[in-house]
DNA sequence: CATGCAAACTAACAATTGTTAGTTTGTTAA
DNA sequence: TTAACAAACTAACAATTGTTAGTTTGCATG
């Protein structure tokens, strides 16, 4: 068995991922779950612990996973502009690879229990570190002195919601469509 | 009685309201409900014909104030940049005015069963009008020649999100904010 | 005082929820 | 062949869900 190979649990929590995209975590009952996995639910119980906990798992690995990203965006040694393009391409990248997921980071968050507080903790902390190359590229004159917490309020919104955008276009070219939105969230649409 | 004093059942959808904007429609019970009105979950049936029936009218009356205030965009004669500051001023306008009831238009319409398709037309007719205006600006050269819908995904997106936003920042001066987002949507943040 | 009505109440229901206990099945390894 | 184990099953549970029926309360109007 190669090791790249997905676990039964793996796959339970990936196929609820779709199910929290399409309805929500409280609205998905684990009878519904069971079903599309084409078992009973009590069968679920031999590979997950509990429901909350597959919430968890769908969450949590994503939310490092854009930490992980943002630590390698600070130290990288460019200018702020380009550090924004990482940013798009770290969100373009994450959405179109897990897009179930991250409609449970989008919605479902508030319904974490024990992880909640750590969910927030990488929340604000993520956001902080955007903030920051914000500002450092406003205070070198690459950025426009515009109030930063505008900028990132418009810039992050519109990076979250690419999951529900990305999988509705077939037959997107992912490289020209990061393209197009670095220019229009850096340049503006104005000719 | 004055005509505009609030009845039970609109006191009702709006506490609700709130009620869905932190937990979703499903995780909210009728004894929550109830409890946050200081009464018991059977008696909120005096005034409400079921929980599906509160969250029609909270997510329909909003998609309709949105669809009118389109229909005056529209026929506003004037370019396209400037229509473009039209939908933006709609969008904080009924965004500071409802957050609560932006979040289940924007989380919980999924939920709707009878009204679903309604909703989902007056959506799709927003979107029609809001990329037409978009394509005759860039023919008009008012607007860069880049994919509009990557631009209505973008704007559109972030205007979406202004019920998280604005209930957050206390004493924010909305004039002022709506100016500094017609910027940055429209002239970018480049220097 | 009597009537009407808005708005609350208690009590209960049938259905659905997440979850547990104990058991069976089928494949793999010794 | 036998032992071990992953992964499914049936049956059931206690709690919670939205909702209904019937009743009581208190105020306003005639």
């Amino acid at each position: 068995m190669s090791p790249k190979s997905e676990t039964r649990k793996e796959e339970i929590v990936r196929v609820a991922a779709q199910l929290f995209k399409e309805k929500g975590y409280t609205a998905v009952t684990m009878r519904d779950l069971a079903a599309k996995m084409g078992i009973k639910a009590a069968s679920l119980y031999n590979h997950i612990t509990s429901k909350q906990d597959i919430l968890d798992a769908v969450i949590i690995s994503l939310a490092e996973a854009f930490t992980n990203g943002m630590q390698g965006i600070k130290s990288s040694n460019t200018n702020s502009i380009d550090k924004l393009k990482q940013i798009i391409q770290l969100h373009v990248t994450l959405s179109s690879q897990n897009s179930y997921g991250m409609a449970s980071l989008n919605n479902d968050w508030m319904h974490l229990e024990k992880r909640l507080d750590y969910y927030k903790t990488l929340r604000v902390e993520y956001e902080d570190d955007f903030r920051t190359i914000l500002v450092d590229g406003i205070a070198a004159g690459e950025i426009i002195e515009a109030n930063p917490e505008v900028m990132l309020f418009s810039i992050l919104t519109t990076l979250r919601s690419l999951y529900v955008w990305i999988p509705k276009k077939e037959n997107l070219n992912l490289e020209e469509f990061t393209t197009t939105l670095h220019h229009i969230l850096i340049e503006g649409i104005n000719k």
